[in-house]
DNA sequence: CACCAAATAATTTGATCATATTCTGAGAAT
DNA sequence: ATTCTCAGAATATGATCAAATTATTTGGTG
């Protein structure tokens, strides 16, 4: 009996975690066009699950509707990132404050050991698995704050910038990109919720500032 | 031929608006459970635009998915009001510096006219016009700000909070409702983003207090 | 005669529905 | 109390319809 008790998660679901994940890590390049028969192949999924995964992305900033029933990735300008700039700087320091309030050692080492794994993927200059594990980061303080709202808000933003975030990375490579998480890690185990909502509040500003450098000057 | 120029929005669209407007001015109480059929039938849709308009206000905050396929009307607990009011004195106010900016008179004749209709709901005690000008007054900041992702944060915030607040302005009635409005609209008028923003951190802040007062104290 | 533009046809893609399937929870029976 | 059964609700499919983009034709003009 035990050798199958899991109940997979409806269709839906997965393929909302699949898209996403195509999103954050993937091959969507911003402006890229998204069909919905497209995904069905893509995702070997039906056309119904696909469409409910695409509204919640859509909802959550992570895809645009472009008027005209069609979907693509966002294209940031640079208004957009002063308002993520802004609403990061606003929202998470304060999810590290109760984070640093609620951690466990063990809550901490698990996050160290992101945080040692995102910069091994920095030493070999591997772009995917700097970016998995710098979400992953991000999500773990996020998750630690236990506040459910103020984390979505903080995941939506993440979302949003996700693809823009691979092309720079990608164009850069791993050595120039930013990572003040170690000081927000120490002087969350000195119990310091001060220090490490401003270690964090550096790290989303010049993760903001890069981006805004960097955004592709198309127009002449 | 001119009889029906317009073209339609697709069906999805509407029941997402519909179902929005039960969700803010109509009579869904919190806990209340959500059946996909039931919205067929009161919204005389099919079921892949219900579920899509679903996923959507799910992913919004607006409606949760609670585990087993089940969703329902959030129930606020005391920590989702105070992120709810964190989240918003961090957000609106600097929505409301660039409103304060990008306003031209008529934008503020527009909104003032708002408000008017407001102070009238409160007068003759309209409890459901009162949370719907309240909703635009709020929301016309948000849209004057021209920061699309700042005003979908707030936006959701609210969406979150909506029924809620319908349930407490009913138990209340309309006269001890916060209304820091008109020190907002001068403010803004003369050109003083500061003070308007401080204004509606005021407004959100005796808002959200409110809440925390009365929400139903259930447990003994 | 070549070229541009407007109109129209063709194809691709999105939207919707009816129906089949799977899952959940309540109550009956042990 | 535990297990079983079953009704009802959610999930998923694929066919069908409608809209939009792209390609093609056609007619006129320099």
């Amino acid at each position: 009996m035990d050798t199958q008790p899991k109940a997979s998660p409806p269709a839906h679901e997965i393929v909302y975690g699949k898209l996403r994940e195509h999103i954050l890590f993937g091959d969507l390049i911003p402006g890229q066009a998204i069909t919905i028969q497209g995904l069905t192949a893509m995702l070997d999924a039906g056309m119904t699950p696909v469409r409910e995964a695409l509204r919640r992305l859509i909802s959550e900033g992570a895809l645009v509707f472009n008027g005209n029933r069609r979907v693509s990735v966002p294209v940031l300008s640079t208004e957009n990132v002063n308002e993520l700039l802004f609403g990061r700087q606003a929202i998470e320091p304060q999810l590290v404050i109760m984070a640093t309030q609620n951690a466990t050692p063990a809550d901490l080492d698990a996050i160290e050991a992101i945080d040692i794994a995102l910069d091994e993927a920095i030493e070999i200059g591997d772009v995917k698995g700097y970016l998995r594990k710098n979400y992953e980061f991000h999500r773990a303080l996020y998750d630690l704050a236990n506040a459910p709202i103020l984390a979505s808000l903080a995941d939506t933003m993440y979302l949003r910038f996700g693809p823009s975030l691979r092309v720079i990375s990608g164009r850069l490579g791993t050595q120039s990109l930013p990572d003040l998480h170690k000081a927000c890690l120490s002087a969350m185990r000195a119990g310091d919720a001060h220090a490490a909502a401003n270690a964090i509040k550096q790290d989303v500003v010049s993760g903001m500032e890069l981006m805004k450098r960097n955004l592709t000057e198309s127009h002449p």
